[in-house]
DNA sequence: ATCCAGTACA
DNA sequence: TGTACTGGAT
């Protein structure tokens, strides 16, 4: 059963709960919650589809995808996503407008861009090998920190140290009970000290599914992280035009400007802006007025 | 309404 | 430091 803990981990929950609360992050506390995670996660972790692999390129696509998408979403489109594009230099020569039809439905399109960008510079430049180091990851579109970390700790099994959604909603639930505001670079050290260093694979992929729990039985404690931030209105946003051009596009093949206003019931001005946007940004190329994805 | 294994850019 | 980016689930 999701969302439940045994006995003996609620016990072990309350423990560091009561311990942190009457003295802070001690040895004693630290251990005890090694001792859930591990424990939670060896009795009801989840079984994913990228954790049977340690390919970089398949737990790059994984951590490309599961960037602000949900799990259950992305363990739909990843397997027909690899079956399709199953290695760097099978995505690497796929056409544009190929990749992003198979991204179709999961959103944040622009990361499907900066993918195959990264598989056509891993081909070209590093004669197919994923580099194995945080420095370099970052360097390639769509990663950034916490993604190259991820990769490393994933595909390397490196004792990398990182925050995501997940782990800041655990060290804030058990290690700032009453706390506003939190700052990241206050939970660092704390992911620092808890990291399970036999085995960082394991010790992240646990995180992440207690982290999942855990925000099914608290009121979200993300809420008092320094950088938790509301998220603008999707309805009748940019970014549900761009999603509605872009289908269009994929769908029809080759557009005129005057199509895509007409089918579209928008403001004119407004889609031609966001046409020309997604033309910049390589979603789209412009001939003669004629617009298509390659 | 909320928010999801964040990144890039102003 | 703040904001846009996508779309679906609850």
């Amino acid at each position: 059963m999701i969302g439940s803990l045994d006995p003996d981990q609620n016990d072990l929950e309350q423990r560091i709960l009561e311990e942190t609360r009457a003295h802070g992050p001690t040895p004693e506390a630290i251990d005890l919650f090694r001792d859930l995670i591990l424990s939670y996660f060896r009795a009801h972790g989840r079984d994913l589809p990228w954790r049977h692999t340690t390919d970089p390129y398949r737990i790059l696509v994984s951590e490309i995808m599961l960037q602000q998408t949900q799990v259950e979403r992305v363990a739909v489109k990843y397997p027909e996503f690899l079956e399709q594009f199953p290695d760097f230099e099978g995505l690497a020569r796929a056409r544009r407008s190929e990749v992003l039809r198979a991204w179709q439905g999961m959103g944040y399109n622009r990361r499907a861009i900066a993918l195959q960008e990264t598989a056509r510079r891993v081909t070209e430049e590093y004669g197919g090998e994923l580099p194995a180091d945080v420095e370099t990851l970052a360097t390639f579109p769509g990663i950034g920190k916490a993604t190259a970390a991820a990769i490393c700790a994933y595909a390397f099994n490196m004792p990398v140290v990182y925050i995501e959604t997940n782990i800041r909603r655990i060290f804030i639930h058990f290690f700032f009970q009453d706390r506003e505001g939190v700052r990241d670079d206050e939970i660092l050290p704390l992911v620092e000290r808890t990291l399970y260093r036999e085995n960082p694979r394991e010790w992240y992929s646990a995180l992440m599914d207690y982290g999942t729990v855990l925000k099914k039985r608290t009121a979200n404690p993300n809420r008092r992280s320094a950088s938790y931030s509301r998220q603008s209105r999707f309805e009748g946003s940019d970014r549900q035009i761009r999603g509605q051009i872009l289908a269009l596009v994929l769908a029809e093949g080759t557009v005129t400007e005057k199509e895509v206003i007409l089918r579209l019931c928008e403001e004119p001005g407004r889609v031609k802006r966001i046409l020309g946007d997604l033309a910049r940004e390589g979603f789209v190329a412009e001939s003669e007025g004629v617009y298509t994805c390659r």
